[in-house]
DNA sequence: CAGATGTCAGTAATACTGAAATTG
DNA sequence: CCAATTTCAGTACTACTGACATCT
């Protein structure tokens, strides 16, 4: 990536919010990959196994909603986590639309060692905020985020 | 677009920089698609179109640099722009290495219809948050980028 | 029948890589 | 020879669309 700016970018841009996201997010999503990059993992296996780990075995669908991934790309990203032995996907008894996706004990594993690289990512991202500037910056996100979830 | 997540996304990203920056930026991104879609324009063309009206006719590797769009994703963007008649490109006489790219009187005209669609973008986005959280949010995002903008 | 689910195929947009040819 | 510029070809990742078959 890198496609740092600079202080001369046009003014029209340096104070448009949505440009001032979206290239912070560029940086910060560099910083993940290059963090997961060691390991094979991209951004959608990482969301996918954290909400595996956090709320136990679910559905395809229930994984996308909660992940904000579309249940076309949890297709294939569920397919790339089988084939590397991360997860497990097995019809669901009780509906037999569904499958029942679990994390296997080599998936925790990696997630561990996700969530370090994860960590020294967002140290790097925001470096040149106090303590209290990223708690700010957390926070007026959630609210945007909120705000624009789906009702 | 519309990777809405809702409240009940996984812990770990709710509180994740990197995440909650990329959830914005993708809510803004498909704002701003849809005001510029009309016009049959997309970010890379409003960068380019904004930077050139802003510093006058440059070369395709400073406008690059300026908008922080790769060189040869500039190439692509200017291609569409030109076929558009929204930009003028011919040779450099100085070095003919370059070419120098102006804006035309229609360019002008379009980036005015495009700022507006910016604006109420912009405005939709930040709907929940007051202006001193919208000031602050922007002051963040460019302490951020300041920082990892090339050394 | 409506609605949910899993799957597949394909697209758009941003970001990036590598290489070639030309010129300074 | 080295560096900058333009261009082309190709890739990766996220996000999204439409369709289809299956099952509730």
């Amino acid at each position: 990536m890198e496609s740092v700016t600079g202080p001369e970018s046009p003014a029209r841009l340096r104070t448009t919010p949505s440009w001032l996201l979206g290239q912070a997010a560029a940086h910060g999503h560099r910083l993940v990959a290059d963090g997961f990059g060691a390991l094979g993992i991209r951004g959608y296996h990482y969301r996918l196994l954290a909400a595996l780990a956090e709320i136990g075995p679910t559905s395809q669908a229930e994984l996308g909603r909660r992940c904000g991934i579309d249940r076309s790309d949890v297709v294939a990203a569920l397919n790339d986590l089988v084939a590397k032995g991360l997860v497990q996907r097995s019809p669901d008894p009780g509906d037999r639309r569904r499958n029942v996706v679990t994390v296997t004990t080599a998936g925790r594993r990696d997630l561990r060692r996700l969530e370090g690289a994860l960590d020294r990512a967002q140290d790097t991202l925001l470096a040149p905020l106090s303590q209290p500037e990223r708690e700010q910056l957390v926070r007026l996100l959630s609210t945007l985020l909120a705000h624009h979830a789906a009702p």
